[in-house]
DNA sequence: GGCGGAAACTGACTGCACTCAGTTTTAGCG
DNA sequence: CGCTAAAACTGAGTGCAGTCAGTTTCCGCC
């Protein structure tokens, strides 16, 4: 009866267990019915519980599919970053790591389109950590910003990470429209839009001096 | 709407006024009970209609509202412009508007909710019918930036219609994460998020020879 | 007028997310 | 070890959005 905890109280190692099986369950159903098509009696068999049991983990269908993708997002986002083109501009990163974020969405899109539209409206706790997920891309893209304003490249008087604040949202809601357009729009098409929302937003950290110079960016010049 | 031929072919009659019967009995019970706690039943009795034909003309009960929110928005929105302050900035008149959207969707949290988690996700005639109004007010906004452009107070280098576009992005996003926050912000601490989101994005905008000088901003200045 | 066909309409029905009263499992304690 | 209470679990049940086979209404045409 010692204090050893390594083995945790069975309880709380059962739990552990039935959600992960749910998520696993969860995952492998999505991926081959797709999400509407799949019940959560389907789930909740496939992860040997009760039908009711799911909702004991998860406040609904959606919290479930907020959960996994969130873990997926977390992969895809490390891979990213660890994976930055060298001696690229702060567009081309941003770009790169938004641009895998766009690619992973695109893998399942009817997915994609049930997280996007959910992501924001779930349970306390998975909404806690949609914010985490958001904070942490946001703060490594500061990252990158003041690596930059540090080194005189950019205008060190504005607050990097408001920029990364705003790029995330210019982000979400090109993302959204995209996905509710239902794949009526090319994936490059989304970049390139996203390029510009990002070239535009990017220029308030250009230096000072060089700023107003019309510089070597031949297109978007539309009224 | 509008355009009542005098005497439409009856069915064509019938058709409107049908529409229009839902979608007052729909505005009525939202209002009242709630959007989650009326139900299509009760919409279509209310409407004189069998339950089945509601969906004949709406594709589901989320579409019905985004096509009730949309009408109501279209009046804020054109309300708001006709009231813009004199000689304010073209930050104040951007809050202007967006805070009187914010104040309506403030009125009924749970329908602005629903909505704002739907508008993008509805059948493609609404769907149309919402990029309509999102361009609608980007357009009008790019107004009030090329109008400055013209009297020479802004850059004329940037184009006005991206940056209301990227306004807009801004917008919802801040909005989305509002609801989704459900009410735990209060609506006077997303204007002034909105605010921040708004004057980074605005800078782009400021002439090239005073832009550098920290000129009239004495707040925002955190790393 | 009356006929044929199409468009509009209906409400009983279906399927599924989610609930909850009742049951089983576990943990703490003498 | 029982014993107790609470935590975890269950699956039959509930309510509702959305469907569809069958019916009614409308319209053009002879």
């Amino acid at each position: 009866m010692s204090a050893v905890v390594l083995d945790l109280p069975k309880r709380e190692r059962n739990k552990q267990e039935k959600r992960v099986a749910l998520l696993a369950a969860a995952r492998r159903l999505f991926a081959r019915r797709g999400f509407a098509a799949t019940t959560t009696a389907e789930i909740a068999e496939r992860a040997g519980v009760g039908a009711g049991t799911l909702f004991l983990y998860f406040a609904s269908k959606d919290d479930l599919l907020v959960a996994i993708f969130r873990a997926d997002m977390d992969a895809v986002v490390a891979r990213a970053f660890a994976t930055l083109p060298k001696r690229a501009s702060l567009l081309t990163e941003l770009l790169h790591v938004y641009g895998a974020m766009i690619a992973f969405h695109e893998r399942d899109p009817e997915l994609a389109r049930a997280f996007v539209k959910e992501m924001l409206f779930v349970s306390p706790a998975n909404l806690a950590s949609v914010f985490e997920f958001i904070d942490g891309v946001s703060a490594r893209v500061a990252e990158r910003i003041a690596l930059r304003q540090a080194r005189g490249e950019l205008d060190a008087g504005v607050s990097a990470a408001r920029v990364a604040e705003n790029c995330f949202a210019l982000y979400i809601a090109r993302l959204q429209k995209w996905l509710g357009l239902g794949e009526r729009l090319a994936s490059e098409e989304l970049l390139a839009r996203l390029r510009e929302s990002f070239a535009l937003q990017l220029r308030v950290l250009e230096p000072a001096p060089t700023r107003a110079k019309p510089r070597a960016s031949p297109r978007a010049r539309r009224a």
